[in-house]
RNA sequence: GCCCUUGUAGUUCAAUGGAUAGAACAGAGCUCUUCUAAGGCUUCGAUGUAGGUUCGAUUCCUACCAAGGGCACCA
């Protein structure tokens, strides 16, 4: 459609004498201005220096019949000149076209923006013996989002998370457990593993207030590289497999599964090795190896590598990572996501990366998103201030359970729509704003029910479903039969069911989802999709769906059906999901 | 000090250089004998400051102000 709108506009400024390299053709803000628009009456005035509101009307007057040899094209209802802009505005018949389509197409919305591309997105990386908080959360998010996005876009996405299970941060957690004891055998696996993540704050205190607590914790640290100490290694494994269990459990009720994941433990001699390898990138100093990236580019700055104790640090691990990654999988595209604190090293890393190995790093594309914060400051687990992911969930749901609880569900049905809309309500939250951006964290308000948010949306498809149920029972089936009338009855009044908002909104699913994919930006979905479900309950409001004795109500089940086809894709690359009934 | 993000209604977020800057929450007022009121309909209310580029700037450039992050052995 757009392609057949360019032309025809092309086709206009040719016999008029214009020369002009791209049309620009957009969706108006506003419905009412028409389907489509183009401003390029004002950038050919621009270039011509004449006024763009007549050359704009003289272009619509040379589209419009009766002038000149141009008849009015048989896809357009109406053409108009306002404000420089010209406006196009579709024929019923498009949009009753395009509700066919997606009736016929269960996976409407669908790309070929990355076809045959295999695309790993490494996100959520919470580390074994602290907490699973907030911020995980948001990674994962954004993360599952963007791997289900490129996949609607033809890629195979593989999904991989990268934990850090060696590090100062176990060392702290082991002297923690050494020093205050190991939880009692009876808790569950969430319980033990929250009472690891308390005790790596207070080993973080300690390394910080108490100079004998850091040496130790030093010396364990040591120990868990050498895996020389016996009692270290025992508490060390049980710890490890304690918090991934803990971990996995957080994933099956936000919906993430992945194929890979990757251990710091395994990706560290890796990365030394490359460090080695590479002593024309790195430099000896005070006893370190580092990396002077500010020699290759101002804006970065020097990091170390390996310390002077000889270990490896973070960005060595993630040389070795990025190293396995292509080895094992070799990505066209590897992806992570992570907090923007970690912008600017991953910058450093990736320039060196570009030394060692150009075409790794030609692939890498670094996410970066805005932290969760609280309105009293930063979160941290070191300092202990953190809400945890889980604790955050936990809530959501509870909050949806204690709403639903009078319904007609079992008990089972209840927990499981409290899941799916407390993770909706979350998720939602996270992705409806800009990657980049900051979350402010209000427990008021952070988790919203109504209006723009998760549910709201589920609740729409809810709605819809219902209408589809009853359609089913009184035996109301889609159709489109009516709307091909004998030529004469086109006058009959109430005869054709006006276009809606929904119908005007519904086509564009595709445009979105291939922008969201372009940029890797799931909040053009997710307010995409409010606009939508909007437009339907309004629709839903004044508009009575199922009536027998009405002959525009089977376009209205398709009109339905077809919403909530769109919604139910477009929650799923959300990553959430669309219950039936809440 | 240098570098990276970000400054939009009271609050949380939108707006490929375009039209009257959109929503939601909060506030005021309607609305369930119709398919789910987690809904619908009214209403009040905003581009940090100062310049610049442009027919046109929330968007691009410069300076300033403010918030967050990073800047050598944490991740």
């Amino acid at each position: 459609m757009q392609e057949k709108i360019e032309n025809l506009i092309r086709e206009v400024l040719k016999k008029l004498d214009i020369e002009v390299k791209d049309i620009f053709l957009e969706h108006p803000a506003d419905l009412k201005m028409g389907d489509f628009s183009t401003n390029v009456a004002m950038t050919v005035a621009k270039k011509n220096k004449t006024n763009p509101k007549e050359l704009a009307e003289k272009i619509v007057a040379s589209l419009k019949p009766g002038f000149g040899n141009l008849q009015k094209p048989g896809f357009l209802e109406k053409i108009e000149a306002k404000n420089g802009f010209i406006n196009f505005y579709l024929l019923q018949d498009f949009f009753v076209d395009s509700i066919k389509e997606i009736l016929e197409n269960k996976n409407f919305g669908q790309n070929n923006l990355f076809v045959n591309k295999k695309i790993m997105v490494e996100y959520t990386d919470p580390n074994p013996f602290k907490p699973f908080h907030i911020g995980h959360l948001m990674t994962n998010a954004i993360g599952e989002s963007i791997s289900r996005i490129v996949e609607f876009s033809g890629a195979k996405a593989i999904r991989a998370n990268y934990q850090g299970d060696i590090g100062p941060h176990v060392a702290k957690a082991i002297y923690g457990l050494l020093k205050f004891g190991m939880p009692d055998e009876d808790k569950s696996i969430p319980q033990k593993a929250r009472y690891i993540g308390e005790l790596y704050a207070k080993g973080n205190d300690a390394y910080e207030a108490d100079k004998n607590a850091k040496k130790e914790i030093d010396e364990i640290n040591q120990k868990l590289y050498d895996r020389s100490d016996e009692k270290i290694n025992g508490i060390y494994d049980w710890g490890r497999r304690v918090t991934l269990e803990a971990f996995e459990e957080i994933y099956k009720i936000l919906g993430t599964s992945f194929n890979y994941y990757f251990f710091e433990s395994l990706v560290a001699p890796i990365g030394e090795k490359i460090v080695q390898e590479n002593k024309n990138v790195f430099e000896k100093s005070d006893g370190a190896v580092i990396f002077h990236a500010e020699k290759y580019d101002p804006k970065l700055h020097t990091r170390v590598f390996i310390n002077s104790k000889g270990l490896p640090t973070y960005e060595t691990k993630e040389l070795g990572l990025s190293k396995m990654k292509f080895e094992k999988e070799n990505p066209d595209i590897s992806i992570v996501v992570t907090a923007n604190e970690q912008g600017e090293y991953m910058k450093v890393v990736q320039k060196a990366l570009e030394l060692i190995n150009p075409e790794y790093a030609s692939k890498m594309k670094h996410i970066v998103h805005g932290m969760m914060r609280l309105a009293s400051g930063k979160m941290s687990s070191r300092k202990g201030n953190v809400i945890t992911g889980e604790s955050l969930l936990l809530e959501s749901c509870g909050q949806i359970l204690e709403k639903i609880k009078d319904r007609d569900f079992t008990d089972e049905e209840k927990k499981q729509v409290s899941e799916e809309v407390g993770v909706a309500a979350l998720k939602y939250s996270i992705l409806k704003q800009n990657i980049g951006g900051d979350i402010i964290y209000d427990a008021e308000k952070s988790i919203s029910f109504e209006g723009d948010s998760g549910p709201y949306l589920q609740y729409s498809y809810a709605r819809a479903n219902s209408v589809l149920e009853k359609a089913k029972k009184e035996n109301m089936l889609p159709g489109f039969v009516f709307l091909k009338p004998g030529f004469g009855d086109l006058q009959k009044p109430g005869f054709f069911e006006p276009i809606s908002e929904v119908e005007k909104l519904l086509y564009r699913f595709p445009e979105i989802v291939f922008k969201s994919a372009q940029e890797f930006e799931p909040h053009y979905i997710a307010n995409y999709l409010i606009e939508l479900a909007r437009a339907f309950n309004t629709y839903y409001g004044n508009t009575k769906i199922i009536d027998k004795d009405d002959s525009a109500s089977p376009y209205k089940v398709a009109l339905t059906l077809a919403f909530s086809i769109v919604i139910k894709n477009g929650l799923y690359l959300l990553g959430i999901k669309a219950p039936e009934r809440m």
